[in-house]
Formats: structure tokens, sequence, C-alpha cells
DNA sequence: CTCCAGGTTCCGG
DNA sequence: CCGGAACATGGA
């Protein structure tokens, strides 16, 4: 009688938006695609969400926790129409039309992405589903089964062993000794949204297992700070290839100045739209074919 | 088998 | 401040 995966779902008004784009963009890493739409685990709780045209389709009663976890009150027109005008950076806003940078749970956003380092995004995937599936609570969506994300307390409270037997390798110390001090409260989450950018990213960058690059993207995924600029290895080839060819010898510092005064107010958003534009075209070689315009760097 | 992946940490110039 | 090396694991 009742179609599975389909009972008791409500439209959500959703325009200026891909739910697909958006969940495998590698901003978050535990979505399952299922039926028409995708399955996860949205802060405590089962969801589901699909999308028809420009609607969202989302359990009745969840409505205003999916436009909050979607981002659905961005100003997106607004933010793409802030992004340089450059060749590259208007090939990837064409390219991730809809994208939205996610509000995902503080602790869920950090715990992963410190599993993150030197792992593709597969891999963060399965490191992600093997804590949940191991120290996570299950919940329930029709006959489907999620699990949650284990709060700093949980992961406090496992051991090395258990974790790298999730596949995190020598990230399993980091992520460990982090939960005990956000557990302990030596450091405080919630506490990092009274704080300015500058102060929050000191704040993170004292956990084990984070430095700029992670801190950005908590900053960013996190805490909605869209001004974050996590610089990884796909975005320093963009970085060098488009804006500082021919080039010789820029440091870090230079491309991390250089980012956050170029890419303005919303740089956080293009630089995850030159992160995937990136990755989903290089191999293909439209990327490196169509960068020949160097952009001059002003400071 | 070799190479590399959304890096961080530690160490010596 | 800057450059290098070690660090685990898995898929190509």
């Amino acid at each position: 009688m009742k179609r599975a995966g389909s009972e008791a779902l409500v439209a959500v008004p959703a325009p200026e938006f891909n739910l697909e784009l958006t969940l495998e963009c590698g901003q978050v890493f535990h979505w399952q695609r299922c039926g028409a739409g995708w399955l996860g685990a949205l802060h405590d709780r089962a969801f589901y969400a699909e999308q028809i045209g420009g609607s969202l389709r989302v359990p009745a009663g969840t409505e205003e926790i999916a436009q909050r976890y979607f981002a659905l009150d961005h100003p997106l027109a607004t933010i793409s129409a802030s992004f340089p005008r450059d060749a590259a950076m208007g090939r990837a806003r064409e390219f991730c039309r809809g994208m939205r940078i996610i509000r995902q749970p503080a602790w869920e956003c950090l715990a992963t992405f410190i599993t993150s380092s030197m792992k593709r995004v597969s891999h963060i995937t399965q490191m992600s589903q093997a804590i949940r599936r191991t120290f996570g609570e299950q919940r329930r969506w029709n006959d489907h089964v999620v699990f949650a994300y284990p709060n700093a307390a949980r992961l406090a409270r496992s051991n090395e062993d258990e974790l790298r037997a999730c596949g995190l390798g020598y990230r399993a110390k980091h992520l460990l000794r982090t939960a005990r001090m956000i557990a302990s409260g030596e450091i405080d989450l919630v506490g990092i949204d009274q704080l300015d950018d500058v102060a929050a990213r000191a704040l993170l960058l004292q956990l084990p297992g984070v430095g700029e690059k992670i801190a950005n993207c908590v900053l960013l995924f996190g805490f909605g700070r869209l001004r974050a600029f996590p610089i990884d290895v796909w975005i320093e080839r963009v970085l060098r290839e488009v804006y500082f060819q021919q080039k010789r010898k820029v440091t870090r510092k230079r491309l991390r100045e250089f980012s956050l005064n170029y890419f303005g107010e919303f740089g956080g958003y293009a630089q995850q739209y030159l992160f995937h534009h990136a990755r989903k075209t290089w191999s293909a070689g439209h990327f490196q074919a169509s960068s020949g315009t160097a952009i001059e760097t002003r400071a």
C-alpha cells in the first residue's frame, strides 16, 4: 500500500538549488542515493530528501530543518554575482549552478574533516560510515536504516584501536584527542559562534589534527563563515595554474593572502565552485586547455 | 608494485 | 617564515 520512500513527504520551495550537486560536491560525505532522492542522518534523525524541479520534498514536519540545513536562505544570486569576473571563475559558476554551502553540525563537520587529510572523497565517505556504524545511534526511515554521527563524548570514550578499525590510520590519534578536548569542555565549539573569523580559526587550530586547511573547512561548512577559503591540493593547483601562471616561487602565504583579497565576501562559495569544477574536469582536459588567461595578481 | 589522495606535525635552515 | 619528511590506508 504505501510506497517505501514516498510516504508523508511535503514540498518545500527550493529555487536556485541543485540537491545532487550540493550533496556530491565534496563538502559532506555520508548521503546515499535512495530511490528518487537521498537518505542520510540530519543531526540526530534519519532524513530523506528528493528534488522535483524547483522544490524539495522532505518528510512532513522537517521543512524548517531542511531549509536551514540546505541553506535555502543563502542569497545565491547575490553570491554568484559577487564572484570575480575571470574566465575560470565564470566556468566554475556555470558548472556549479545551484550548489549551496550547507550548514553541517559543527562537531560532525570537524570530526569528519579531521579524518579527511590525505584521503580521497570516497575514502572519507567510507570512514564516516564506519564511524557511524561503530559508534552512532541507529535510526530508521521507512524500511531503511541510517546511523547518526556519534557525539564528541562518545568518541572520547572510544580508543585508538577502535578508530583505526574504521580505517583512520594515523588520524585516529588526532580524532581521539580532539574528541576528548571537546567533550571535556577544554575547547568550546558552541562558543565559536560568538567569535570573529580570526579568533574562531585560532581556537580550532589548537585542536590536534586541525591545521589551516581543515580549520577553514570547519569554519565554512560547520559555522557558516562564507568567507573562509580552504586551500587543498586541488585549489592550490587552480590558483597556481590559473591565477599565478608562469610565476616562480609562489609561497603558501602568498596564495592565502591572494585568495582572501581576490574572492571576497563569499570566497568560500567561490572556493567550493572552483574545487568541484577542477576535480570533475581537470583530467578531462577542459580545465588546463582553457586556463590560458593568466590573471594579474593585484596586491 | 608504485603512486597519490580536500594535510598536519615536527624539524632544520 | 620556508621547505622536507614522516605519517596509514586503499584504490587505480
